[in-house]
DNA sequence: TCAAAAGTGTTTTTAGTACACCCATGG
DNA sequence: CCATGGGTGTACTAAAAACACTTTTGA
């Protein structure tokens, strides 16, 4: 992105001299958010933290930035470590970032949280640095009776997460990124179902699928049924656009 | 927002042995995107560097996030420090943040932007540390004859604003935080018009902005021609609703 | 009285919603 | 053959877009 331009002699003499000096020590880290579908509920992967703060609890996966790289380089390796993930068929973007002086209790934490959609991939995921990692259903997190503690304020990062997550499938085709191609219309409309937590109108969400430009492709094939009865679906593969039109809105927005 | 936990016992004895050790120096700051409305074009705020690097170029403002503070609290004073305005009548939130390993040539330096709207002040502004402020129309910034230099890697968060603004002004009532109230529908479009760089059809903006519930509240008054010709128009304040439904969609979306 | 901005009426087109109904499949 | 999911037809409603027209003002 923006290498420095070249040096004058004047700018490279600032330079020779500059010493940094000492600042009081930040630490630099990613937290991701990484989404799936499994059994048609929305589900967040979290891992159980070895050691202290917050032992014991449950946290989002993530780590340090090294030197060397860009937060977005960090979380795209994070991301491959926790899930052995193939990058390609993954959405990654940045969330944002969390910096209250207080959130870690040891020194000054900075934390750029991302979030990530993937498949519910049948090969398990399982991290070096995670003691122990766990796909839990969002609806299950924050009812109080399951009791899960979360580290840090991964909370808060979860709850911005969830609605970045079911904005972007009104205006984005990114919805696709939660399947395996091929899919079909039905395995998409559980996608929206299950990250905005509303029932939606099988017939007319196909019509309105279809008829947002390049958004779903048809293979001309029919899948089997994974049903014990009813009609074998078609088969579709994400379209190239990046933006859809018209959008595909809840309706739970709307008053 | 997250302050942590109660210390059991054991963890208290963690934090009591835990020693901050030397990471390597990381600086953490905050640049403003500050934008406004200026004689029908959209503007934002730069400041010239005194000091090495980029000595003379244009850079967004901003600073140090002091080690007692959230970023968005940088931010917030950064803002009031440079524009002297009042907070309660600007809209400020979180951009994006920037952490290319080279995008300061002293040491690494995470940035995290800003995005502010407001009012196009009669007062002056004037910041301590700037040594020369000037807002400028966001069509000049880029093209090429005008010959703008910016530091750093602030041509792509400005690139990154923009984009946020205008999809901001589509779904949310902010571009009212463009103004002073009370104002004119003509005002309100002016600022989508400037925003998006696209003309729009004043009659239907006006039916679009009055049928989407509690975008602005009529005041019942007409305030005095600003033009040397036409009619006196009514005027509006900004009503109380955080998103706008239906929304107002830029046409030059819709391919 | 003229030009230009403010505001209203109306029609056409497009998109969202609801409901009835047919099709295909496994048990 | 029947329950169930896949898929089509159609009518109704809401919103977007285009265009003609009236109102109000300063010069």
């Amino acid at each position: 992105m923006s290498e420095h331009p070249p040096l004058n002699a004047e700018e490279a003499a600032f330079l020779e001299n500059y010493n940094p000096k000492e600042y009081a020590p930040i630490s630099f880290t990613v937290d991701m958010v990484v989404l799936t579908i499994r059994n048609g509920r929305l589900s967040i992967l979290l891992v159980k933290r070895a050691g202290h703060p917050f032992k014991d609890f449950w946290a989002l996966p993530g780590g340090f930035v090294e030197a060397d790289e860009s937060a977005d380089e960090a979380a795209i390796r994070e991301l491959v470590e926790e899930t052995n993930i193939s990058i390609d068929e993954v959405f990654v973007e940045q969330l944002k970032t969390y910096s209250n002086p207080n959130r870690d209790p040891r020194m000054r934490v900075i934390s750029t949280a991302y979030l990530a959609f993937i498949p519910n991939l049948p090969t398990p995921q399982g991290g070096d640095d995670a003691s122990e990692a766990h796909f839990f259903a969002v609806e299950d997190l924050f009812s109080s009776d399951e009791g899960i503690s979360l580290a840090f304020d991964h909370a808060t990062i979860i709850h911005d997460a969830l609605e970045r997550a079911a904005s972007k499938l009104e205006y984005t085709p990114l919805a696709t990124r939660f399947l395996e191609s091929p899919f079909t219309l039905s395995d998409l409309r559980k996608v929206y179902e299950a990250v905005w937590g509303e029932e939606l109108h099988a017939a007319n969400f196909r019509r309105k699928v279809l008829s947002t430009g390049n958004f779903v492709k048809p293979l001309g094939e029919k899948g089997e049924s994974k049903f014990d009865t009813g009609r074998t679906a078609e088969l579709y593969v994400p379209g190239d656009v990046n933006i859809l039109h018209p959008a595909i809105l809840r309706s739970s927005l709307k008053d």
